[in-house]
DNA sequence: AAGTGGTCTAGACCACCTT
DNA sequence: AGGTGGTCTAGACCACTTG
């Protein structure tokens, strides 16, 4: 048996400083509340510039496992302060991902009105038009995801002169127009019509939903709602 | 109307140099797959030192909207890899800044073997004991979360002598025992006797669960399944 | 082989906040 | 008022990777 190349634990750098304090963190030596040695002390006893200390810190602070404050110094967070983070890949890549093949399939294509929650949810004004998009992605032959779909007209007047037959419209628009700002909710909602034809929900069941909005620059682009088949779980791990 | 002190864009440093870079990337001016200049030829531009852009870039990188590489220099990445970052507060700080008054309450506290599910999930040995925990979480004194938590006796024997009547179980951990590990994982799922009884739940109705479970240094410490009333979404934006 | 980003240093000035 | 972190600079060496 050979061992994977395994890098050492380094023993110089950023790195090294980095995950020596988060050690004396996370073994106690430095419990909750404790305020840590200034950075200057500290570049003394690793051997460092102080910059390096600094860097290894503040990726410590970011991490959520200390705060640091001017004159305050750095301080062990009581509640260490941790952020979940997901990745919300294209469905077709999350689909590939695992081994299976990705079949698209669009439903339905309409131009609309805006709905009163859309919107809400996207802020648009009252006249606003939206392409309206019902589309199946499919893996290995079996629904795994549908994605409700709302393009704003006055955004990305170009949308309404694509069909969106043969890919996705996120990828399109992925490729497309990119955005500053993006919203995402996470909610169970009981299966509607569209779930139960598609997905082989029972009515009612748990639906696992993903909401996704985005803008550019204040403007509102595009809003979906993905709906998952049952039993689908999202994970992360850190 | 006075406008709130609000920050003019910075005309110096790291942060005006990436938001200068962020800009020339959302508005199209440097396309997806473009080859951005060097460091280099970028700190001439913006007249400052490389490590000021260099931060910069790391940044814009982290973001996920360019990919770096050694030699091959910086790229637009094609399809932005963004991540969406979710804050999982203590419930009582998420009841509090709402504003509600927050209570808690102790159902149910026994020692138990560890079932098939939970050895798995927890990645325990077969003889594990563990200390499993029913409480609920009020806000205005309506149902918001019902938690179930397990917590492994042989990492924390003293969770044993803990009676848990007055506070959570969470809030006893974090200012307790550090983590190094945490998975987290999002579900929609039926609404089960518990739910049913504390969270008002029609059987079967659609509940929001998070799973979290963390180790320290590869020690299961602890699982906790939190089921919320409802109607409740999980919402970040950025 | 050469050019790119990755990192470190030593020094400096500054903004901010606590005392 | 003074000490802390926040940031910048100029220069240097290094690691990686691609041509």
């Amino acid at each position: 048996m050979t061992r994977p190349p395994e890098r050492p634990p380094e023993r110089t750098g950023f790195r090294a400083v980095k995950s020596e304090i988060r050690d004396r963190i996370e073994s106690g030596r430095w419990g909750p509340g404790t305020l840590l040695p200034g950075e200057v002390e500290l570049a003394e006893e690793f051997g460092c510039a102080r910059a390096t200390v600094n860097r290894a810190l503040r990726e410590i602070a970011e991490a959520g496992l200390v705060e640091r404050r001017r004159r305050a110094g750095t301080r062990v967070r009581a509640a260490p302060l941790r952020e979940a983070r997901f990745r919300i890949p294209l469905v077709r890549a999350e689909i590939e991902a695992t081994g299976a093949r990705y079949r698209y399939a669009l439903l339905d294509r309409a131009v609309t009105p805006a709905s009163d929650r859309l919107r809400g949810r996207m802020e648009l004004p009252e006249d606003a038009r939206l392409l309206r998009l019902t589309c199946l992605h499919f893996a290995d032959g079996l629904p795994y995801q549908l994605e409700q779909r709302w393009i704003s007209l006055a955004a990305l007047p170009q949308a309404e002169t694509q069909d969106f037959a043969d890919s996705g419209p996120n990828e399109w628009l992925v490729a497309t127009v990119p955005y500053t700002e993006v919203e995402i909710a996470f909610e169970a909602a009981a299966a509607g019509p569209e779930a139960v034809a598609h997905l082989g929900f029972a009515p009612g069941a748990p639906v696992f939903a993903i909401e996704r909005t985005t803008w550019l620059r204040g403007r509102a682009v595009t809003h979906a709602r993905l709906s998952h088949r049952p039993g689908h779980r999202m994970t992360t791990r850190y």
